[in-house]
RNA sequence: GGAGAGGUCGCAUAGUGGCUUAGUGCACCGGUCUCGAAAACCGGAGUGGGGGAAACUCCACCGUGGGUUCAAAUCCCACCCUCUCCGCCA
């Protein structure tokens, strides 16, 4: 959420940045003009309570000194102050819940550093690791090699859930958990990050906190339960909100979590979109980094997120590049992201397995996640970050196509054969 | 699921309708003292919003939302959460 003074003092430059985020700016006007009548009504209505405060107290000393008549005249008075306070304060809470449903639509102000551009096209590569594979044989894609192996059931996964479910078996589940164990393994030990085991059930608050609602709900799914709960569509809802409500010392800054957990995706609006395989799941496993920051040092730690991200896929030896996303193609909470792109081999083209995002201040102040300096100075909004350290479904296809041999089998990265009992290839 | 207790300004507590628009202790910040520190003493300090150039000032906030009242942390209703005991359960 963009902050209330902010917007007012820099209206110019918000409109400019939301235009560039391809985002409908009329709606600013309405802002100024219900800012406007919302100080005015708060005005009227905290001085009438001031009088209305005097007064009571001033009836409760004529009680003391037994002056009954003259209290009962000044409640009279009192009477109608309170209508009036009613009224404007009914005004004021419709002004405002207005605002604020407007301002919780508005997307992050993108950073100085990102291209503008409408869509994908105008994204910048800004890095690139490891050379594509070459195959003396046309390679299969992974649901071939999968299925082939029975590591892989997507048919039977579609008879008990439906669509955009799978059910890996044998090496293959072994495969996924290796890469969940690995993934955590490196980000822990050699980069600090603390691991947790966050829910998978959320209620609205975190949602609304990380930015997916109210705007996104159709991507969630929803609990039939009183209490409206969602699946997480992500660790990050349930890590970023680890501190929500909190006022932390900023000695503690950065901190920096590490989080294995199932996602769960509606993929509303995506069908008939990567209809074949696992790149579109509604389930699927990631293991997520996030970080809380100091304001200033939120852009270097993007960087060192982002690597720490790429290291894994490095590792593992998996093709792969970095995107810089153009202000068009970025995420609602993001002022910055980098996608990390691994190479497909079935599908000749590198493809999104993770997402590194600097949220600034915006996560934090939906969350109220508040860092005090030295003494008594002001609480300050922490910075978010987030990125897949990675998308543990994706990776496990990466491997079945990057590593794919002739005769069908396929071949386990060296950093993860320990991770798989030091086999090396799974093979009928 | 049943019975009971409780949620107060970082922590711990006081406060059952107006001497409290929240007291006290600890922690915190500034000062006095000291070579320096500790102790002691003095003073300060919550969050959000409105007005103001500023000094400052006003309003709201005692789990959340309603209600009663001239006046609510305090009374009433609903909900959320925590703890204890019983039952059930991976």
């Amino acid at each position: 959420m963009l902050d209330l003074n902010y917007v007012r003092a820099n209206l110019d430059a918000v409109r400019l940045a939301l235009d560039a985020r391809r985002f409908p700016v009329e709606a600013l006007e309405d802002f100024v003009r219900l800012d406007v009548k919302r100080r005015a009504t708060i005005a009227e209505s905290d001085t009438l309570n001031a009088q209305r405060n005097t007064a009571s107290r001033e009836i409760g000393a004529l009680m003391k000194d037994g002056k009954r008549d003259e209290a009962d005249a000044r409640r009279q008075e009192i009477t109608q102050l309170k209508e009036r306070i009613a009224e404007l304060d009914a005004r004021r809470d419709a002004s405002e819940a207005q605002m604020r449903g407007l301002l919780s639509t508005l997307p992050n102000i993108p950073h100085e550093s990102v291209p503008t551009g409408a869509d994908e096209t105008a994204n910048t590569e800004v890095r690139r690791w490891g050379s594509i594979p070459e195959f003396d044989f046309t390679p299969r894609d992974h649901v071939e090699i999968g299925e082939g192996l029975k590591i892989l059931d997507l048919e039977r996964a579609t008879k008990i859930s439906g669509a955009r479910f799978n059910i890996l078996k044998g090496a293959g589940a072994q495969l996924e958990r290796a890469l969940v164990n690995f993934m955590l393994d490196v980000h822990t030990r050699w980069a600090g990050y603390t691991e947790i085991l966050p829910p998978f059930i959320v209620n609205e608050a975190s949602l609304f906190g990380t930015g997916q609602l109210p705007k996104f709900e159709a991507d969630l799914f929803k609990l039939n339960d009183e209490r409206g709960l969602y699946l997480i569509p992500t660790a990050e809802v349930p890590v970023t909100n680890l501190h929500r409500d909190e006022i932390l010392d900023a000695s503690d800054l950065p901190l920096k979590w590490t989080a294995y957990s199932p996602c769960f995706r509606s993929e509303a609006g995506s069908h008939g979109r990567d209809t074949r395989g696992l790149i579109r799941q509604h389930q699927f496993e990631k293991v997520e980094l996030v970080k809380y920051a100091l304001p200033e040092n939120s852009f270097d730690e993007l960087e060192t997120l982002t690597r720490d991200a790429e290291r894994i896929l490095q590792l593992l030896g998996l093709p792969h590049r970095t995107v810089l996303l153009s202000t068009g193609d970025m995420g609602f909470s993001a002022a910055k992201t980098y996608d990390i792109e691994v190479w497909i081999p079935s599908q000749n083209a590198f493809r999104e397995i993770s997402s590194c995002s600097n949220c600034t201040d915006f996560q934090a102040r939906r969350a109220s996640i508040r860092f005090r300096r030295a003494g008594g100075a002001k609480p300050e909004y922490v910075h978010t970050l987030n990125g897949s350290g990675l998308a543990v479904g994706r990776t496990w296809l990466a491997i079945l196509e990057n590593y794919q041999q002739a005769d069908g089998s396929v071949l386990i990265p060296e950093a993860l054969q320990p991770y798989m009992n030091n086999l090396e290839r799974i093979e009928i």
